[in-house]
DNA sequence: GCCTTTTAATTAAAATTATTATTAATAGTC
DNA sequence: GACTATTAATAATAATTTTAATTAAAAGGC
């Protein structure tokens, strides 16, 4: 594994890489072009030593001059930001249909993007092959030297334990974790997470938590996901495994949870059961509009679909879904009293028929002065910004953001 | 309000004073007499500076000379410590029916101790007032300069903003917060927090939680509080009114809890809901030893001691409690993924009574994988314990420990 | 008991950093 | 357009800090 300027290994530095380290840090997480004073003010260092600093990480070409700032009187100064061209962050997240790859620069800009087209997550050696050779491509095509590249994020479904890097549910037939294996293979440090928790983060970077040090998200999607953003920092408890919301006893139905369990949440709020849920309607008697159509068989997505244009079934099963997941989570915002809540996932695509379930539901279990400051919200990002935050994760673990 | 040496109040300080508050930081965590080598390595600077600055402190008395230490070959070297008559902070507790004060020096060694034999917590301005001239009287009486005193950490009973420093359930009618109430009177930094939280801050600094950095403790009293530690701090909310637990729907119960609600938790696990179940069993005919005995109401201490003396229907009664504790308390645990769960309160006089119906309760709700590293364990911490715990606080909030 | 080895503490010299003064550059004013 | 006010950048000087060298103190071997 190779280590790039920045490194974070833990070995000793001399004082003057740790100077530069940070005055890097200072301008990345600043995000704008600085000048000489403002530097120094914020490193709490003389004019004379942020110039001597400056010149240094100017000649080896880590920053550049942006010109100068039209001030009001006196000397315009100079200003200089972080050369983009020099720090690198890629994000990979892995999905059980679909492996997207993006690269961002310091400034967190997207410059590159890539994904398979026909992917199946499979617990393979090939599988794992065609991952790691996808990530090589994509670095090759780039042309970006290995040594600017600060590290890969893996956002990958299933339970991870990121203290060790392990995934529990894929590639879990090796000797070593999966972030050892991939950093052995790449030569790029690797941080492995799971796919809900860099959700949450992103959700706090780049999406409506923004500003905020105290979250949660729900993931709604196939399955039930939460993560929780807590001072700050994403909860990850202590193997990783934090945030099985899924599990929570608030069932009433009869279904077996793949945990060995009844009365699981997931198993009545996610789109999984929303399928069944359906099926249930229907050898009822409820009638649909979906039936209509003459497809194969009713996904969620279908479901989903459905209640937007209008289908009374379809419109009764994501409400009954709303309410019950907002009894359950009154009970979690009781516990973590959370600045805001943020519902991503696919079911965001009926909107304010889930939200407004979920409001409802939470009213009967959530003590209003818990509620009162909390704001309920759906999430706006899109999948490829996930791909982003996995990536923004890696400049996180190098406090450049 | 004064300030100690040891400001944090945000204001801008001198370079060289900068230094002098490490050095005592340093001292005051390592927690025991340190060599001028040691210290130089410690702080990442030369030997000379260091002695220059220690020759500082010492000057000023803020640490002193503890002798030499005894080493294998080489000239022995003298060690320094923090002076700990200069460095004191106060907790006080204050509960239903009592209140306490310890003093602590920066070694957390207890110097001072006082309770009011006589209390009786209500939200007026004569009890107000009682406290305060109870702490002044204290801090009159244990004779330390309140310029030796870096500032009092409170625990008290009912819902506590920690950001404002607000109380919800006493002294709420001030135009001011308590906190700031507390100190324009007393003269020192003020710290308020819910006493559960302080229970479970407690139980990491010097119960079974030390050394980890994530746990949950659950205090089980008159009430049903929950206190989390995450990434190595208190978990407080947006609000500061995180850990509401009791009102979590687990019950199958009719009983109306305060806050309008049915099936709360606290309705069914909690002292309060002991005497009520001792009352509904006896009125379905059970028989118990307590009615023996001739006294008058059956207070929940009373049949947590029939249960230690045998008594069967006490022993049911809990044993449901904790069954119903354990199994809300899995779902909690999939959420946060702690590395240890400390139950603490009054309900611990019963032991494993208590202990293994919980445990017995969680199996029935949490993930194994969950389970597996997670310890349930019973608090040894005394109440006076907890008052340390409080003015731990005020250390920890000076990163002094 | 004296010499060697080892580590602490002090001192001296070198290097680094900060403070102050000076010069440079720009905008507005008369 | 020259002058003034203002801020940046640089140079010179002062202060601080570090590195290296020296001295001091202790333990152990012969």
């Amino acid at each position: 594994m190779k280590h790039h300027f920045l490194k974070n290994d833990g070995s000793v530095l001399d004082k003057r890489t740790r100077q530069q380290m940070e005055y890097i840090r200072i301008l990345s997480k600043m995000n704008k072009a600085m000048t000489i004073p403002e530097i120094a003010e914020a490193v709490q260092t003389s004019i004379p030593t942020a110039t001597t600093i400056i010149t240094d990480l100017l000649e080896n070409n880590w920053i550049l001059i942006q010109g100068k700032r039209e001030t009001g009187p006196g000397r315009n100064p100079a200003i200089y930001s972080v050369n983009t061209e020099q720090f690198y962050a890629i994000g990979l997240i892995i999905g059980l249909k679909k492996a997207q790859l993006v690269i961002i620069n310091i400034n967190q800009s997207e410059v590159y993007k890539k994904s398979i087209s026909d992917f199946n997550l499979e617990n393979t050696k090939g599988c794992l092959n065609q991952l790691v050779d996808f990530v090589s491509a994509c670095i090759k095509e780039f042309e970006a030297s290995i040594s600017k590249v600060l590290g890969l994020g893996v956002g990958i479904t299933g339970r991870v334990n990121v203290h060790t890097g392990e995934t529990l549910n894929y590639f879990n037939f090796m000797e070593v974790p999966f972030k050892q294996y991939l950093e052995a293979r790449l030569k790029i440090p690797v941080h492995v997470e799971n796919d809900t928790r860099i959700t949450g983060f992103t959700e706090c970077e780049f999406g409506k938590g923004k500003g905020s040090d105290n979250i949660i998200l729900i993931n709604l999607d196939r399955g039930l996901g939460l993560s929780m953003v807590v001072n700050g920092k994403l909860l990850l408890g202590n193997s990783g495994f934090a945030g099985e919301f899924g599990h929570m006893k608030f069932g009433t139905k009869e279904r077996l949870c793949i945990c060995g369990k009844k009365g699981c949440l997931g198993t009545e709020v996610s789109g999984y059961a929303l399928q069944l849920d359906f099926e249930e309607a229907l050898s009822k008697g409820c009638q649909s509009l979906l039936l209509k159509e003459d497809q194969g068989e009713i996904s969620f997505f279908d479901i989903l679909e459905g209640a937007n244009n209008g289908d009374l079934t379809s419109i009764d099963l994501i409400q009954a879904q709303g309410l019950k997941l907002g009894e359950a989570l009154g009970s979690i915002l009781n516990l973590l009293n959370p600045k805001d809540v943020i519902v991503g996932g696919s079911f965001v695509v009926v909107n304010d028929l889930l939200l407004d379930a979920i409001k409802v539901g939470l009213k009967k279990t959530c003590l209003p002065m818990v509620m009162k400051e909390c704001r309920i919200m759906l999430s706006e990002l899109s999948a490829n910004m996930y791909c982003r935050g996995a990536a923004s994760l890696v400049l996180k673990s190098h406090d450049l953001i």
